[in-house]
RNA sequence: GCCCCGCUAGCUCAGUGGAUAGAGCAUCUGUCUUCUAAACAGAGGGUCUGAGGUUCGAAUCCUCAGCGGGGCACCA
């Protein structure tokens, strides 16, 4: 990957200027303006006070030191920067070794870490907000998975908790043709689980609450589960293991932890319960058994921590959640430090909310938009595009009118149609010449518009690893509209002058360009793959 | 009151402490006898919420303030 290489041989001048010590940051990037180059470094500036020297001349000794290996890029100083450009010959031959799944490296050294995402309380069909997590979850999945780690999806389902129990009684409620108790849902599919579940457990309605209730919760959980799972599938994410709340109470691993923690100090008896929080700090104490005897949620998360780093020894864990849980991160933090495990194996990412233009979504009242009607107003593809363009932090409002009246003005074809371009005249170069030669001369590739592709695919690589190590999947559309735009002016050259579209009658000439074209639509097609949207050979 | 996120072009948003702050949409002007016009070329549009501070250098880091959203349960 060449911003690493440069980067190592900048590091390796600076030695030869005599700095023996610590290096500060070089800053080596992406160069913005057009004239500077394609990767700047403000080298000169940095190690002016360390050498006492004028930034301006640091930076002319490393640029006429620096070894930048294969003559990939030159290099020039400009006031204190160290500014580099990519030989056109390097251009030339990257496209060569673009190779299916160019791009892929390997970050995770096999890395056994799992994902968590998307575990909403299966108490009702997903909505918008969660389809955010969903997709998100499920393209840092792809990246990792990319990039060398070992990653297993996984979605946590609460069925014993207070929620699932309302819920529940809820299902229970309309079984017997009453409303829902205080509190309770009310949405039509609750009646539809009810009329469902008196169809397939027969009797149960003869049975006692305390008897059926159980029954009846477990039966709607699954059928929820059930829906949710079809939900993602039309949206391309994918999990390992659905793994239930009740699994975990089985388990025993709760109780383990909350003995383990006793045993530091961290559990405390007060008020008749049990309270998690550090030894001789009430102020943040939460409760984990109530007064009652039952447990709280916190309970069984203390539990599921044990069952993924010590039971099932990942080495890390990631978790997808919504921002408005984010008061429970320093919670999650603290107890998984004191049961022994190292906080920063624990990472979670938190994603802003999805607001609806119209007003707000209410989960109770069954007035949200499905991320299945969703799906059925714009389209997996555009779903997926539009959740994963913006960064987590941002709150999407989401204008459902001009999602639903989406065509051409849409990004999402933007980029498919730059891939559905290439294959095209792929097939057409087929068609036309039949047999090319078998190795195409890329040298012939010299126009600034053909060597204006090759530049983006040489930035790739770089793409990947930050989105990877940042786990910021949005990086990725950003990426694919500018080689898509590269792609469109590449095709659009041929459109005004003919001897430069890509099937001429060289046909030399047409086989370089086809290289082009292969290296150009292999890396759509994998960025594409790591955000779950399609890459259509016809448009 | 405390905590989290945001505030950048008319709108929606990018922008690892570097040079002249970008894109899409919208608006306006051009380009199909064509390998796909779902495209291309161009134009206009900015007090990066405000005030201090750190730095050779701040949209970016720190402090304070404002506005918007979210969270502060023996719910999850």
């Amino acid at each position: 990957m060449l911003r690493e290489t440069i980067q190592a041989a900048l590091v390796e001048a600076v030695r030869g200027l005599g700095v023996d010590g610590e290096i500060p940051d070089l800053e080596l990037g992406r160069a913005k303006v057009p004239d500077h180059g394609d990767y700047a470094s403000s080298a000169g500036l940095k190690l002016a006070r360390v050498l006492r020297q004028p930034p301006g001349q640091i930076a002319q000794r490393i640029a006429e030191s620096v070894h930048v290996p294969d003559g990939a890029a030159a290099a020039t100083a400009v006031g204190g920067y160290v500014n580099f450009r990519f030989r056109d010959e390097w251009l030339q031959g990257l496209v060569h070794r673009v190779i299916p799944g160019y791009g892929a490296r390997d970050i995770g050294r096999g890395e056994r870490l799992q994902v968590e995402f998307g575990s909403v309380n299966p108490t009702g069909p997903l909505h918008i907000g969660h389809g955010r997590g969903v997709t998100l979850g499920d393209s840092i999945c792809r990246l990792l998975e990319f990039t060398g780690h070992k990653v297993q999806r996984e979605y946590y389902v609460n069925s014993d908790n207070t929620q699932t129990r309302r819920f529940g009684a809820s299902v229970y409620a309309r079984l017997h043709g009453q409303e829902p108790p205080e509190g309770g849902y009310t949405g039509e599919y609750v009646i539809e689980l009810a009329d469902m579940a008196r169809h397939d457990l027969p009797g149960i309605e003869k049975l006692s609450e305390e008897e059926a209730e159980p029954k009846v919760r477990m039966y709607a959980i699954d059928k929820m589960v059930e829906q949710i799972r079809a939900t993602v599938a039309r949206v391309n994410v994918r999990y390992d293991d659905w793994y239930y709340e009740n699994k975990l109470w089985d388990s025993g691993l709760p109780q383990k932890a909350i003995d383990r923690l006793r045993a530091t100090g961290n559990i405390k008896e007060r008020e008749g319960a049990l309270w998690f929080g550090e030894p001789d700090d009430e102020d943040d104490d939460r409760v984990v058994i109530r007064a009652n005897g039952q447990p709280t949620y916190f309970a069984s998360d203390l539990g599921y921590l044990l069952s993924r780093f010590e039971q099932r020894g990942f080495q890390r864990v990631v978790e997808v959640w919504a921002a408005d849980h984010h008061g429970y991160v320093p919670r999650m933090k603290s107890a998984a430090a004191a049961l022994g495990i190292d906080a920063t194996r624990l990472v979670i990412i938190l994603h802003q909310m999805v607001n609806l233009k119209e007003g707000k979504m209410s989960k109770r009242a069954g007035r949200f938009v499905t991320l299945d009607e969703l799906i059925d107003r714009v389209g997996s593809d555009a779903v997926r595009y539009f959740y994963l363009l913006r960064s987590p932090d941002t709150t999407i409002e989401f204008d459902l009118e001009l999602a639903a009246t989406q065509g051409n003005e849409n990004p999402v074809y933007y980029a498919q149609y730059a891939h559905a371009r290439l294959s095209n005249v792929e097939a057409t170069a087929r068609e036309r010449h039949g047999a090319l030669p078998e190795t195409a001369d890329v040298s012939l590739l010299e126009q600034p518009w053909e060597l204006e592709v090759a530049r983006q695919l040489a930035f790739w690589p770089d793409v990947v690893e930050d989105a990877t190590l940042l786990l910021e999947p949005h990086r990725i559309p950003y990426y694919v509209h500018d080689l898509a735009t590269a792609v469109h002016r590449f095709y659009h050259a041929g459109n005004s002058q003919a001897e430069h579209r890509i099937v001429v009658d060289d046909l030399e000439l047409t086989r370089a360009r086809l290289e082009l074209c292969r290296a150009a639509r292999h890396t759509l097609k994998t960025a594409l793959d790591l955000m779950g949207v399609s890459a259509p050979e016809r448009m």
